[in-house]
RNA sequence: GGCCCCUUCGUCUAGCGGUCCAGGACUCCGGGUUCUCAGUCCGGCAAUCGCGGGUUCGAAUCCCGCAGGGGUCACCA
């Protein structure tokens, strides 16, 4: 076990989307890769905007791309709670020192008067700055007051892991709260005091965070705490390339597109290449690849815009590489209701032949629905068809009853299969994109399918051979 | 408005002073794979590296301005 130790911490205030699982991948990259620890912690100070089963949705998403976590609020810890509303007794011990030290004071407005504070200082086009209104003679702080931070304006500069070094004058730093008049503490002040408790060495968090930064390096000071190393990350924009993804505007759940049927390496795969990459030309890359390749200092600046159409190719991807025993294992449960009967034999080589064009499994019905119910005959495939349509209905069925008569010869393995298709071109002296268009279309009624001999060697000589009799009545 | 961050093909990106009139991937377009869809292989379109100044023999790469985009200025995280 190295010291490395980074922590999720993300509040329960509904799903995670892409960009929100984005940090935890990345704090659990390097933790892994260190052979330290990654820690969840829930943020969960503010009642108004948590979102009841939110914490349980949450910990199945990370669980659900195989993000897990070494110390949590379910799994507990040495450093637990991990809940930071079972943690109110430390904030306010770490408060009372501050009062005890002079750094942190009762603010005795309203909330309105700070708001006309606010107001005005909007009025005057300039940035809002609480301690312009410090008061003289704060009262005792009595717990039913905000409880404020007495700042230290001075210029910073400090080093990020990804954005480098990074400065700020003395205007930036302000005294915010530290714990609300409901006795929670803000964020602001709860995850600099968990995160010395947990011993968290890399904070990975997002853009937000950056402007506020330099009053963290403020109340590290006075609580005399060396800051862990910090790590901000580029937003991940939506679509339209502009804002960064959010909920708001349709960002999907994770957990979505893990029951669409995505593979978790293939998410965690393309969440890693939003911002990051090795360096090489490399794309495609395993867990483990992406474990032993990670790196912050190769991490992106600039934000990156989530393009679904590259996640479904990356997804494909990864469904090729799979073994077809593990392929098989995966699409458990996406299924067409239809193969409900069938035998794992059956199914498995239906499987074998779709892998190469599967992009998701929720696609598995409709690829493979006619290899396990007779679909009713439909005229539109023939009469859409741009050389079909030009022949004849006789034709059509001196050519069929010509194959029919063939096939019942035939053993339908692949190979013989193939064999008299390709006899079947000569003799009947028809184009391919005749012959094999009719013959797939009286045997799978569907506008796509895969290779010819493959499908019928896998529906077997009596259902063929039975669709095309179906199809012949029909023409 | 103040402060901060960012800026290479439509998109994700490589690049850290010369090997770049910029490479890969997605998308798109053509072609092969004796049918379809997909996959795969081959080929193609696509960024004068946001703009303008410098430094240098030489800049996408360093410096300075400017512009554009984003973030932040909560008793939200």
């Amino acid at each position: 076990m190295s010291n490395v130790r980074t922590r999720f911490a993300p509040s329960p205030t509904g799903y995670l989307h892409v960009g929100g699982i984005r940090t935890a991948l990345f704090a659990w990259l390097l933790a892994r890769q260190q052979n330290g620890s990654f820690i969840l912690r829930l943020e969960d100070t503010d009642k108004a905007r948590e979102v009841a089963g939110s914490d349980a949705h949450l910990m199945k998403s990370l669980r659900a791309l195989g993000l897990t976590y070494d110390e949590g609020p379910d799994i507990g810890g040495p450093y637990g709670p991990y809940r930071q509303s079972e943690r109110l007794a430390t904030y306010q011990e770490w408060a009372r020192r501050l009062v005890e030290s002079g750094r942190a004071y009762a603010d005795p407005y309203t909330p309105d008067e700070v708001q006309e504070f606010r107001r005005q200082a909007q009025h005057e086009h300039q940035p809002f700055l609480y301690r312009n209104h410090r008061p003289t003679q704060p009262p005792a702080w009595d717990g039913t007051q905000p409880l404020r931070f007495k700042a230290d304006p001075k210029p910073y500069a400090w080093h990020d892991a990804v954005m480098g070094d990074l400065h700020t004058g003395p205007e930036v730093i302000d005294d915010f709260v530290l714990i609300k008049s409901d006795g929670y503490p803000t964020y602001n002040f709860a995850h600099i005091v968990d995160d010395a408790e947990m011993q968290i060495s890399h904070i990975i968090r997002g853009q937000e965070f950056l402007a506020s930064t330099p009053n963290y390096l403020n109340l590290y000071e006075a609580l005399d705490l060396i800051p862990p190393i910090m790590a901000t990350m580029p937003h991940i924009l939506g679509p339209d390339g502009k804002k960064k993804l959010s909920k708001r505007d349709g960002a999907k759940d994770v957990l979505d597109y893990i029951r669409e049927g995505y593979l978790p390496e293939a998410m965690v795969n393309f969440i890693a290449s939003l911002g990051w990459n090795d360096g090489t030309e490399q794309e495609l890359f395993t867990i483990d690849e992406l474990i032993q390749k990670f790196s912050l200092d190769h991490v992106q600046r600039s934000g990156a815009r989530f393009d679904e159409q590259r996640l479904q190719w990356m997804n494909g991807a990864h469904i090729r590489t799979l073994s077809l025993d593990e392929l098989y294992n995966r699409a458990q449960g996406y299924w067409p209701d239809e193969a409900g009967e069938y035998a794992d034999a059956y199914k498995q080589r239906v499987l074998g032949l779709v892998q190469e064009r599967l992009k998701y499994f929720a696609e598995l019905p409709e690829l493979t629905r006619f290899f396990f119910v007779d679909l009713p005959v439909n005229p539109e495939l023939i009469a859409s068809h741009k050389q079909l349509k030009k022949l004849d209905t006789s034709t059509l069925h001196q050519l069929l009853q010509t194959v029919r008569d063939v096939l019942n010869e035939s053993n339908f393995t692949v190979p013989d299969l193939t064999e008299r298709l390709n006899t079947l071109l000569t003799t009947t002296d028809q184009k391919p994109a005749v012959l094999f268009s009719l013959i797939r279309i009286a045997t799978t009624q569907a506008p796509a399918s895969p290779g010819l001999a493959d499908s019928l060697a896998v529906l077997g000589k009596e259902r063929s051979l039975q669709r095309i009799d179906n199809q012949l009545c029909a023409l």
